[in-house]
DNA sequence: TTGGAAATGAGTACTACTACGCAGAAAAAG
DNA sequence: CTTTTTCTGCGTAGTAGTACTCATTTCCAA
């Protein structure tokens, strides 16, 4: 019995490219592809594929809360990530929600095999350049993954809003707090990213993807 | 006699997508692809296709370069751009760059067919969705495109050393200008960009990818 | 329910940025 | 070779952010 994938991405071009590959492996068989996350959960009530291929970036919603729905929906299917994006803070957020792998679009057919084969058979499958990312983050030490680093709730929207180019002073009158916790918040945060200034806490704002 | 195109993309999905959309296409035939700008200009001197496609995002060289650079090598060859960014600063830059066109990568057949008969034609070919973007941009106004506000070689130079965190006391010392030198430019930067504070402006850089 | 984290707020001192106006030298454009 | 732009620099303000310490309250979890 051949492996069941099923595929989900918005670029048709991936799609195809998907499809083709997979023509020439006999022991893999494409059920179907969906262009966003509304779609997919509704062909996934029809048919459950062995293994989904999740883009990460969709149209309609982010893909490590699809994945997460989908691993609770279904929890037998394997999940694998197929991205462009090779930041290690984006491979651990997606394997931490659920996925078995991690691909990125420029693999090749023989790595594509492989990684299906693992995850069917219950093992990860992280793409080797991503590997290596990772296994540089952890030795370069300390900047590891400031996504590591939590903020609380709080922390979290005032970083938003600063990233939103408020002041301290209209963040205060937007949440109705005092510009003084205002100022605190913020510099509570820069301190626990480690943030020389402004520009830097822009740039985490951007990195976390709150603005 | 069919159109002859060539792909440069550093996805082997979309590599393999577009040969299967090609094979549908019976006037269309494409004669190679390459994974990056080094190997598309090594494999141009070869061949030169009528059509090229073009992914803006490379590893080793932007793309607006590369499409210059090509079009000064082969005047004659159309490139049109292929890219899943929809910003339309990027339509604007890669077309005076010299793209006849703009494709995104969730182009169906049909869209696919038109754009290269197109350009093939010498006409342009821009995406529906792109189109309404930049309608859309010119009808919100003044805000349409900062990117059209050109910074001086000096502005750009000291807009990315804001986007990498320095202070302008630190960005004075490394351009062995005075300090209010650097803040002087700061402040002519925010206002042609109208940029509020440090945030703008950090946004600002990263959107024109000088960080 | 109690202990700890989170959120709020204040005080103080200093540094950085904002917002100009003005002007000479250098470089680019015509 | 001139005109314009750019780059450089200074002055003066006022405003915003940096860099803490400390104290209350609120709220979530053990």
């Amino acid at each position: 019995m051949p492996i069941s994938i099923a595929l989900c991405d918005d670029h048709l071009l991936v799609i195809n490219g998907l499809k083709s590959m997979v023509k020439q492996l006999p022991d893999v068989e494409m059920i179907f592809a969906a262009i966003d996350g509304a779609s997919l959960l509704t062909a996934l009530e029809q048919r459950q594929p062995d293994v989904l291929l999740l883009d990460i970036q969709l149209p309609d919603v982010p893909g490590t809360e699809l994945c997460r729905r989908v691993k609770k929906l279904y929890p037998d299917m394997q999940v694998v990530a197929l991205t462009s994006h090779d930041d290690a803070n984006y491979v651990r957020q997606i394997l931490r929600n659920g996925a078995s792998g991690y691909l990125l679009k420029n693999t090749d057919l023989p790595t594509l095999q492989k990684a299906l084969q693992t995850v069917y058979d219950g093992g990860r499958f992280v793409d080797e350049q991503i590997q290596k990312n990772l296994v540089h983050e952890a030795i370069t030490g300390q900047r590891m993954s400031h996504n590591d680093i939590p903020l609380t709730k709080r922390e979290k929207e005032i970083l938003t809003l600063i990233g939103q180019e408020l002041s301290s002073q209209e963040i205060a009158d937007k949440l109705f707090i005092s510009l003084r916790t205002a100022e605190n918040h913020r510099f509570n945060i820069a301190k626990k990213l480690n943030a020389r200034n402004t520009a830097a806490l822009v740039k985490e704002a951007i990195r976390r993807g709150l603005v």
